[in-house]
DNA sequence: CGGCATATGTTTGACCCCGCAACAAATTGC
DNA sequence: GCAATTTGTTGCGGGGTCAAACATATGCCG
C-alpha cells in the first residue's frame, strides 16, 4: 500500500479530448482492416451492410488500403440470387508482417505473422530454467534472423512483439520481475531491438494477457468478448479480456491471480504467504500431490504425469483430481468477479484438460455463484502451447490495425 | 458453468462499425459536456487546450450547447498576463436534472440533481428489513414527488438513475435477485416508472458499481482512472472503475465479491458455501466476533459497535481488528487481479474507518504482491451513505453527456 | 493617457469525409 | 435477348473542423 503515490498519479486535470476529421478516417480504415484481419475475407456489398457505412465510402476505404498495399481484391463472387457480383476483400499478409517472440520458463519460440493471421514461419527450442536474459536474447536473435531472412521478398516487417512470464512495463519494454525465469529488472525491450538491429518499437507484455488475446483473436474465445485466460506455468497467471479488450489495470499487472488467497491453512508459498492459489493449484502441489520430486519440472513432470495418468495409476488421478478442484475454486472466485463468459486453460493444464475437467467444473460450480456461474463456460485453449506466440504477434498487428495509414507513411519515412 | 449456451452467447459474425461525421460532433459535444460536468467551470481557451480543438470549433460547440440550455457563459475573467479575456463556461444545472433514488437494505433514499452535480434537494428514510418491493416503491415515488414539485420552474429532467443492493439487469432495469432487500424477479423498473408517472426511461444498476462511480467522478477518486469500491451492508459487493469507465462484465455481474472463497476451514455462508469473503468480514462476522445477535443488523449493529469501540470494549476492538484483517486479506486479492490505484471502502465500513484501518492495510498487505500492492491506496469514501445516491445521479446524467444534442430533441419531441 | 504587444473571440473560406442520387455494369431468370 | 436486381462508380452536397484574417479586450510601458 503507498498511501502518497496516489495523489501523485491522480490526474485531477484530465479532461476528455476532442476529436477532429481524421480521426474519424483512421477509425473507418481500421475498422475495414480489423474486419478482414479477424474474420476474414468477406464481399465489399457485405462489408458495407456490416460497418453502417455507405458503398462510395467503403469503395473509397478499400482503395486507400489497396494504395497501401494493406488489402487485395479478389474476383467477383455471385450472390445466391440476381445482381452485379460483389468481390471478396481480403487482407495482404505481406503488407505488414510481424515478428513474434515468446519467451516461457521451458521454451523460448519465435515466428512470422501477417496480416490476417497468416503464419509464416515459427521456430521453438528449449530454454534451460536459469539462462540469463543476455544469453536468451541472443538465442531468440539467430532464431529471428533466420525466419525474417525467409520472408517473401515483397514482405514488409512493420513490428515486433515479445511475450515474457513476468510483469513488464509496456511503455518500454522494461521487466520487472520475472521470478520463473529468474529475471529482475531486464530492460529486454531495448535489448531485442538492438540484438535484432531492427528499428521498430518492441512491444512487450505479458504471456498471460497475450495468451488471452491470442484465445480471443484466433482460438477458442472467437467473438466471445468476455475471457479469462489462465497460464499456468510454474505459477499462475491470468489475462483478461473484457468486452473486447484487453484488461491490464493501473500498472499492467491485473491479472496476478496465481498469489490470491485461497487457503489460509494451506501450503507455504515460495511469495512469503500461505494458501495463495498456485501452491494449491500450480505446478508445485501437483508435482507434490503426485509423488514426484520437485526437480522434475516443466514439460518433464508434465510428460512424467500424462503417461502415468494414461496407465491408470490413482495416486496420479487423484492428484489430478485434487489440483483440478483447487484450480475450479479459484475460477470460481475469478467468474464471480470479472463475470465473463468462457474460462480458457492454457499453459500445463492445456495438456492434462481432458483428466482436470470433471474437477475443474465440479470446482468452479462450488465456487461461483449462481447468476455469473450460469454465464461462464471453461475450456481448454484452442492454440495450445503457441497462444502467448500468436497473440505477440497480435499485438503487433494491432498497431497497424489502429491507424493502417499513419503505420504505413511511418514505415516509408 | 454452463457448456452450450456460449455458443449461443458468441456473435462470431460481429464486425467493426464505422463511424459517420454526426458521431463525431456528439462526441466532441459529450466531451465538453463531460469536461465541465466533472471538472467544473473553466475559461474558453482554457477548453480549446484540454480538448485540442479550434477556437473556431469551441465557439461553435459552446452556442450549441448554449441553445440547448446545458451551458452558460459567465463573465469573462483576466488571465494573469495580457490579452484579451476568456469567458468563463459552466454547466447550467437546470438544464438537465436527474431524479436518483437509492434502494438500501436499511434506507431509502432520493435526490435531484442537476447537471455538474448540483444537488439540489435529497432525502433519506429508513426502510424495515424485509419491506416488499410493491411497499418500498410506493415510499420511494411519494418521496420524489416532493422533491421534483420543489425543482425550480426552469428546471428539466432528463432521466432517472436508480441503485439497488442487488443483481440487476440494466437493459430493463429488472432485479433479478436482492437477497438482503428479500426481493427476487423484480420488474422494478416498470414499478417505478408507472409510479413516478414519468415518461423517462429509468435506469437501474448495482448499488456497488454506483458507489464506484460516485467515488470516481465527486469522491476520494476524482482523477483515479482505477479503483474499487467497496460496499458493505449486510453482504459485501464491489464496483469497478476501469480506465475511467464502469467494469461490469458480460451480463453485469462482475464485482459480486462477497462469495468469492477465502477461507475454506472458516464460516458457513448463507450462500451454502464456507468461508466466503463475506462470512469473514462482513457484517454477520462483526456481529458474532463483537458478541452482539444476530438479530441486531445495519445502523443498529454500527452505532453499537462505534459506541462500545469508542469507549474502549476490548471484545468489540478485537472483532474489528479481526474483520479488518479479513477484509484487508480481500482486498489484497482484489488488488491482485483488478491493480487498482485505490479501494474505496463504504457501507457499514465507512463508518468504522477508523478502527479497521490499521488491520486492513496489514491484511492487504499481506495479501498482495509487492508489484500491484505499491500502486495501491486504500481509503474512506469521499460520499458517505450517499454514494450511491450520488452514482445512480451520474449514470443518469452520463446519457446526456453521451449525447446532448439527442438527448434534448428527445426530449421537447 | 495613449500606443504597443498579447491573447482571444469572430468571421470567412477551404478541405476532408461521408452520404445520396443518378448512372453504369454484371449477373439471374424467363 | 430483355427485364429485374444488385452493386460498383461518379458527381454533388452537406456537415464538421481547421486555418487565416480581422476585430476586440486587456496589460504594460513610456
Amino acid at each position: 500500500m503507498n498511501r502518497t503515490q496516489i495523489t501523485a498519479g491522480r490526474d485531477a486535470h484530465h479532461r476528455p479530448k476532442g476529436v477532429a476529421a481524421d480521426e474519424l478516417r483512421r477509425h473507418n480504415l481500421g475498422a475495414v482492416v480489423e474486419s478482414l484481419h479477424l474474420h476474414g475475407p468477406i464481399s465489399r456489398s457485405e462489408l458495407t451492410a456490416t460497418t453502417g457505412l455507405n458503398r462510395s465510402t467503403i469503395a473509397d476505404l478499400i482503395g486507400e488500403l489497396t494504395d497501401l498495399g494493406l488489402v487485395e481484391e479478389g474476383p467477383a463472387v455471385a450472390p445466391s440470387g440476381p445482381g452485379r457480383p460483389s468481390p471478396i476483400v481480403n487482407t495482404r499478409p505481406q503488407g505488414a508482417v510481424v515478428l513474434s517472440i515468446e519467451l516461457s520458463v521451458d521454451s523460448v519460440a519465435v515466428a512470422t505473422v501477417g496480416l490476417g493471421g497468416h503464419v509464416y514461419e515459427q521456430a521453438r527450442v528449449p530454454r534451460p530454467r536459469g539462462e540469463s536474459a543476455a544469453e536468451t536474447v541472443e538465442i531468440v536473435a539467430g532464431l529471428a534472423g533466420g525466419l525474417l531472412d525467409a520472408l517473401p521478398a515483397d514482405a514488409i516487417l512493420t513490428g515486433v512483439g515479445v511475450g515474457v512470464a513476468g510483469v513488464t512495463r509496456r511503455s518500454d519494454g522494461f521487466v520487472q520481475l520475472a521470478p520463473n525465469l529468474g529475471w529482475r529488472n531486464v530492460a529486454l525491450g531495448e535489448m531485442l531491438a538492438s540484438a535484432l538491429r531492427l528499428s521498430h518499437p518492441v512491444l512487450v507484455a505479458n504471456e498471460a494477457d497475450l495468451g488471452a488475446l491470442a484465445e480471443y483473436r484466433r482460438g477458442v474465445g472467437v467473438g466471445v468478448p468476455h475471457l479469462i485466460y489462465i497460464s499456468g506455468e510454474a505459477g499462475i497467471g491470468a489475462g483478461i479480456i473484457h468486452d473486447g479488450k484487453p484488461m491490464l489495470g493501473a500498472a499492467g499487472y491485473a491479472g496476478e491471480a496465481g498469489h490470491t488467497l485461497i487457503n489460509p491453512s494451506g501450503h507455504l508459498c515460495r511469495c512469503g504467504a500461505t494458501g495463495c492459489w498456485e501452491t494449491e493449484a500450480g505446478e508445485s502441489a501437483l508435482a507434490r500431490l503426485a509423488g514426484i520430486p520437485s526437480s522434475v519440472t516443466g514439460l518433464g513432470l508434465v510428460d512424467t504425469i500424462l503417461a502415468r495418468a494414461n496407465d491408470g495409476d490413482q495416486t496420479t488421478l487423484d492428484a489430478l483430481s485434487e489440483i483440478g478442484r483447487w484450480l475450479g475454486l479459484g475460477i470460481g472466485n475469478l467468474i464471480n468477479v470479472f463475470n465473463p463468459q468462457l474460462v480458457v486453460l492454457g499453459g500445463f493444464y492445456h495438456p492434462l484438460f481432458t483428466f482436470l475437467e470433471k474437477a475443474v467444473f465440479e470446482g468452479a460450480r462450488l465456487g461461483s455463484l449462481d447468476a455469473p456461474g450460469d454465464v461462464a463456460d471453461i475450456a481448454a485453449g484452442g492454440l495450445g502451447p503457441d497462444a502467448p506466440l500468436i497473440g505477440a504477434a497480435e499485438l503487433a498487428l494491432s498497431e497497424v490495425i489502429a491507424d493502417p495509414a499513419g503505420h504505413s507513411r511511418a514505415r516509408s519515412g
